[in-house]
DNA sequence: CCGAAGGGCCGAAACGGGTAAGCATGAGGT
DNA sequence: ACCTCATGCTTACCCGTTTCGGCCCTTCGG
């Protein structure tokens, strides 16, 4: 009787076949050993399971180590990655202890249930949440609270978060304005739904009173560059000293729309500041003010998270990353 | 003796007991059923699950079944997604079909075999390869044939691929010029390591010469907005008449360089031309002609990869996605 | 009206790939 | 002789799915 040639991938006991051992000693001598084995036999597994290309299937390890070494990743839309240097540098270090990235796009806020079954079926070992459509109510009802950081900019309760420090940015790009004398302001605001945003627009408008700067008008966009470029429209423009965006891309729309006003003449129209600081402001067609946070820190804080929960967790729950404000030619007099 | 309280998730077998059933008609009664089960017993499981959260556990099942319903998503850096409307189309398609991506990120071609470990350590159902660090021949000797798709442009052998038929946009792209009196070219390039850009200068050299314009430089870049500028600032550029970029990074460098004499003055002091069609270069301040590739057939055809791989294979391994050239003020006379 | 055949439903057991705990052995130390 | 300790094997277990055989109820032929 022939034994069928197995198809697939070589299992461990197939490894211990060859070498001669049991599958325990295999498991051991492929694994960082918890347990001694003799090196002749470490040697003749190693051996044998580089014959056979042996790869360990991580999905089986995972159901008794309790750990499949996987990390959601949590998103509203890809576009919320607009700082591919912080994903890029992200991702990269996750990855180098032995982690995988789990990529999770919510997309609306009737997704978030759909997808933390899924997050929890795969039985991640985190889950970061960037995508500010879930709340951590929600989320802690279904994963064990210390596996999952908010970093959607919310504090709405226990959870663990890393947040941004936003009101110190914000206070010193107003302050900045101030001090040139603006006396009039827009403001002009992405999607209100989200907390984050709401958050930003209290702290824009309590430091533009505490300055006396009058706010003259709201404007609502989508945080795209399409729709600063519709706010740009308005006839209001005229009597506004400043101009603050709750992000970069609708400052480019704005800056795009009164290019010429705002980087050729001098006096200005009127000062604008963008919020993000992504590396686009820094190219020479948009030099645009904004408002940036450390991104060192914040992945140093994220990796922490992930190699020591628990002590990041009971080094308390809420790790404030600080925020700097950068002047470009946008909001120069 | 008090049943110690589980901690985790409540599993199958939880499942079974509460609903009073055993753990085989609870598994048929939760999956579409394969065989079937009394209506009642179907609701008492139902029920059970539900009061319990129950959750089946993916990576368990997938022991069994063969599938994870995992996909990697293989790229160099994240910066490759540098279309975002692409990726975040690509990522929600796939999560409409069942599957949750696994992002790869390889970063140097020394990590490729690592990450090809860890790829099939996971026993993913496909692997997207949008890297081009990875050949062929490496993938398909870890993956099964039919499992990886190469995303990355390349032909190199019988892999399944989907590549854009890059040659038409840029035999566009040079007519445009050629029409327009063009006689002398730059052409500034990416890293050359990369067959697809190897490819790339190959079919704009060969279009050049069929056009009788002659390349008076071929200058090297990083693909990055930066090497733009730093290549820009050569003096052999009073000569050109044309200066093509294979990427649009590259191109908006060079434009914010050479920005009023590109835009401004007429006749302009030399024609630019760009490579990918970023929605960038739709931005006002970065009118550049562009080379791009039909988004919705790459998506389509990625997806009916994942759908109905075998089939994919089998109505031939290469699918072409068609280009075009979008002319913009950058090489408008 | 009875027995056999057929079919629906169910549970026990095996399976998948791997790890961990428990137990057995032998060697070396005292 | 007894205890340690290193090492190895056996076994149980993780969480699902699937196979297999058994039971019971119909249905049909005789």
């Amino acid at each position: 009787m022939i034994e069928p040639r197995k198809l697939g991938q070589p299992t461990i006991a197939d490894v211990a076949e060859l070498a001669g051992v049991s599958r325990a000693i295999a498991s051991r001598a492929l694994s960082s050993e918890p347990r001694p084995v003799s090196a002749d036999k470490r040697e003749r597994v190693l051996q044998a399971a580089r014959t056979l290309g042996y790869k360990p299937n991580l999905l089986a390890r995972s159901l008794t180590t309790k750990t499949v070494n996987l990390v959601a990743v949590v998103v509203n839309h890809i576009h919320d990655l607009s700082d591919l240097d912080l994903f890029d540098h992200l991702i990269s270090e996750i990855q180098s202890i032995g982690k995988q990235v789990i990529f999770v796009r919510v997309g609306s806020s009737e997704r978030i249930e759909e997808f933390l079954r899924n997050g929890i079926a795969y039985h991640v070992d985190a889950a970061l949440v960037f995508s500010d459509f879930a709340n951590a109510a929600t989320v802690r009802k279904m994963f064990r609270n210390d596996s999952v950081l908010m970093l959607n900019g919310m504090r709405d309760d226990g959870a663990p978060a890393i947040i941004p420090d936003e009101l110190t940015g914000i206070a010193a790009a107003v302050a900045d304005a101030a001090e040139k004398g603006v006396r009039t302001a827009i403001l002009v605001t992405g999607r209100s739904a989200s907390a984050v945003e709401q958050a930003r627009v209290g702290h824009y408008k309590a430091e533009l009173q505490r300055h006396g700067i009058s706010l003259i008008a709201e404007m609502r966009g989508d945080y795209s560059y399409q729709s600063g470029r519709r706010v740009a429209a308005s006839p209001a423009w005229q009597k506004a000293d400043a101009v603050f965006c709750t992000s970069d891309a609708m400052a480019m729309g704005v800056l795009d729309v009164h290019r010429n006003a705002l980087l050729e003449n001098k006096p200005k129209s009127f000062l604008l500041y963008g919020f993000d600081d992504v590396t686009l402001a820094e190219y020479e067609a948009y030099p645009i003010s904004s408002i940036g946070y450390d991104k060192t820190v914040y992945i140093k804080e994220i990796l922490r998270f992930l190699s020591t929960p628990k002590e990041f967790q009971s080094a308390g729950m809420l790790v404030q990353v600080p925020t700097y404000f950068v002047s470009r030619t946008s909001s120069r007099k």
